[in-house]
DNA sequence: TGAACATATTACCATCTGTTCATATGTTTG
DNA sequence: CAAACATATGAACAGATGGTAATATGTTCA
């Protein structure tokens, strides 16, 4: 039972899951993920290494990135949970948004042919500077 | 989001988790929950309080005692949850030792005719017993 | 080698959480 | 009404948690 409300406490954090459901979609850097949710860098490290810990995800180095993705072989609790959570957040607020930013932060990425923090850091500028005119607009 | 990671987290407490299931399987009055689970009395209320103000429960009075219940009608995240970890917990130690002692408590009620603390205090000193004698043994 | 950089870790803070003990509330019954 | 009882609530406390800012680690590359 205390693995599955381990696991259940680890999911009930808007950061890391936000996190885990931005990796649903793909393995993603920490400047990656940085991008997308907008959100310190060591608060983003932080909940990774919580989430590693705790058997969500896989780690791999490349160079000086270090991309993370859902764990292949996830406990039956941890893979059942995914699954629902995936399904109950369809048509979420928060959810789209990020997956949007995840597109978005794509887009950039590949026009600024780099992937490091000036790049998602300028990337976040420009989306606030974006988010600030669409609520003068409304 | 919010809602969800607001359920989640009423789950990730094993006190809450286990009252839960024990009521998944019949309404019970909060004497009966204290006799099965062997937690005192102010920390089931508490507890009963927070699941019930985050929507996961009935209430209903009848004279002294107060039956909690599964709520009929939960958000699908809730309802989802619920199936999902009734269906985890099944073989999990703790929820089969719950569900035995509900078994047990109903039968030692049934004897006793009456549904008081007095009586579940009773069946607690028991049960305390049996599980030195099957510890002595082991 | 050393500067630049991506990520991790540390120290620290405010807030929340789980728990207990004591007490309050509200109901029943003599 | 008063005593007895089931449940709820408040005060208090230790420990966990989410967050930030600063710093450390480890890698790349000039």
């Amino acid at each position: 039972m205390k693995d599955i409300t381990n696991a259940l406490k680890l999911l009930s954090d808007p950061t890391r899951l936000r996190i885990l459901m931005v990796l649903g979609r793909k393995e993603l850097c920490v400047c990656q993920i940085m991008g997308v949710l907008e959100v310190s860098q060591s608060l983003i490290s932080k909940n990774l290494h919580l989430l590693y810990t705790g058997g969500f995800l896989d780690e791999r180095k490349d160079g000086k990135l270090v991309y993370y993705s859902l764990k292949k072989d996830m406990s039956p609790a941890q893979a059942g949970l995914m699954d629902l959570l995936t399904s109950l957040l369809k048509g979420d607020t928060m959810y789209d948004t990020d997956l949007q930013s995840l597109k978005d932060c794509e887009a950039f990425q590949k026009k600024a042919g780099r992937c490091d923090m000036k790049t998602f850091k300028e990337f976040m500028e420009r989306k606030r500077k974006t988010t600030m005119k669409n609520k003068e607009r409304s």
